[in-house]
DNA sequence: GTAGTGATTTTCT
DNA sequence: GAAAATCACTACA
């Protein structure tokens, strides 16, 4: 079997965010549920860096939420929001500085059935998890997944050395300051990238 | 196909 | 008490 895929070890995360993010763009995210194995291609994220930036939750200083955003890269962070949805994020740099990627869409991979399970409205896969709280509600993922090590062996991210995606960037979505800033990345050939 | 709006609750001020 | 890193439904073209 020649080598097909790597687990992303924690010095990918121990970067500068816009540089991580850039480059999660074409890697696999793995996930091993209670309902089974999971996988998505990512091709769309943004980037929360630290504390000048006004739409990061680190921006304010570090509090119960945003706590594992101050800790040591390769972790995952989770919130609630709108009172209905998950979005997951991957903490990025040293520890005491917060920052994240927020992952916001995937191409679904492996466990379609169990998407479509957690999502009984879904009709296509392209849908299931074009959204970051599409994503994790897709994926099943709570408050419960917060703070997980990504170098372990429930939730990681896997390079399969797949030809690199065309990367485009944009202002960040769905936010109301910070707006200035073209910290989203996607892959501009993927059809499951959100629209606007 | 697009545009407008309601749902629902945690979190911090 | 207000806002929030969203989504899906409804109305209309």
């Amino acid at each position: 079997m020649p080598r097909r895929a790597k687990k992303l070890p924690r010095s990918f995360y121990d970067r500068p965010t816009g540089e991580v993010a850039r480059d999660i763009l074409g890697k696999y995210i793995v996930y091993k549920s209670p309902e089974g194995r999971l996988v998505g291609r990512i091709v769309e994220v943004e980037a929360y860096i630290g504390q000048d930036d006004p739409a990061c939750h680190a921006a304010r200083g570090e509090t119960g939420r945003n706590a594992v955003m101050f800790g040591p890269p390769g972790f995952s962070y989770i919130y609630f929001i709108y009172g209905m949805y998950f979005c997951l994020n991957f903490v990025t740099e040293k520890k005491g500085f917060g920052a994240a990627v927020l992952l916001r869409a995937c191409e679904p991979s492996e466990g379609l059935d169990i998407m479509y399970k957690n999502s009984p409205r879904i009709k296509s896969d392209v849908k299931l998890l074009n959204g970051p709280g599409k994503f994790c509600r897709s994926f099943g993922m709570t408050r419960d997944q917060n703070a997980l090590d990504l170098t372990g062996s429930v939730l990681y991210l896997e390079d399969r050395f797949e030809k690199a995606p065309r990367i485009g960037r944009s202002h960040r979505i769905g936010i109301r300051v910070g707006r200035d800033k073209l910290w989203r990345f996607f892959d501009t050939d993927s059809k499951a990238v959100t629209k606007s």
